[in-house]
DNA sequence: TATTGTTATACTCTATAACTATA
DNA sequence: TATAGTTATAGAGTATAACAATA
């Protein structure tokens, strides 16, 4: 008997239905990410860690509120994060002479060397997981990706 | 959001342009569904917890091992997910009989109402944000995630 | 011996609350 | 007082290595 099939049938309409497709696969994805990123030998860095410094790298000079809107995360998450990537050498962190309480944040050199290589890597990891996928529906993954990162992001800031 | 533009950008073809969405979208798509799932006073739960509770739910009685490889974790993560669901009363863990090495484990009825609840909720909030996209734009999104996840996931257990 | 799971240990991410320093 | 960051604290996720118990 069907369980009173709720989920598969048409009950609740598209968007539920994409969202019990997000709260299911995003996860999962994730992890993936994250794996992909660790993996070999190489210096590793976390997903954050990784977000952080190709923000810092397209903001130079910014603050760490910055980092912490970007990240979507507490100031205090953001210190941390930032006080990891300083201490591996890959960030520096001075104080900003016109404004005492702000920081500013650029890459060192071996920051952008290695954001440079895990970039790449990252990328051609998850790239040789989707080369035999043909173009077309590569195009609509991407942007069906991008479309539902806008749609989540663009509330997600406003009650933060 | 008319992504057209995307085949103007022929540079690195349409898979590498596709990781680097993955990259950098679903970092913040798993930040905003953390974020709803801990919203409001109800107890509190991770996307993790959650995760393993619904796989609980879908196979009672099975073991650790398949919470492990459920959320695509080693051994000692999901213990320790497990352990704090036995903790806060919402799973049942005990030695199999016939396997005693084995561990069984099924849903407390407070797990199981949680278990519900949550659901309903998450997806509910999601829902609420993608509520004035058309049809068949989520239609389009479900199908790119399902298909993302499936082709992210194949290769993701065969080298663990 | 091979398996299932747990402990021990060490990091990272994350939040809230309290604090410092600056404006 | 208000703002930018940091420290303190606590809890969760995660992995590897070492272990126990069972088959």
């Amino acid at each position: 008997m069907a369980i009173r099939a709720v989920a598969s049938t048409d009950r609740g309409g598209a968007a539920e239905r994409c969202a019990r497709e997000v709260l299911d696969t995003v996860p999962q994805i994730m992890r993936v990410v994250r794996r992909e990123m660790r993996r070999e030998g190489g210096p590793l860095i976390s997903v954050p860690q990784f977000r952080a410094l190709a923000y810092v790298r397209r903001h130079p000079g910014g603050g760490l509120s910055g980092v912490a809107g970007h990240l979507g995360v507490a100031p205090p998450t953001a210190s941390a994060i930032v006080d990891r990537l300083v201490r591996r050498g890959l960030v520096d962190r001075v104080s900003d002479p016109a404004e005492r309480r702000r920081v500013v944040l650029t890459l060192t050199p071996a920051g952008a060397r290695l954001l440079a290589r895990l970039r790449a890597r990252a990328q051609q990891r998850v790239t040789v997981r989707l080369a035999r996928v043909p173009a077309a529906e590569l195009r609509r993954i991407t942007a069906a990706l991008a479309a539902l990162g806008h749609l989540l992001r663009e509330e997600a800031g406003s009650d933060a």
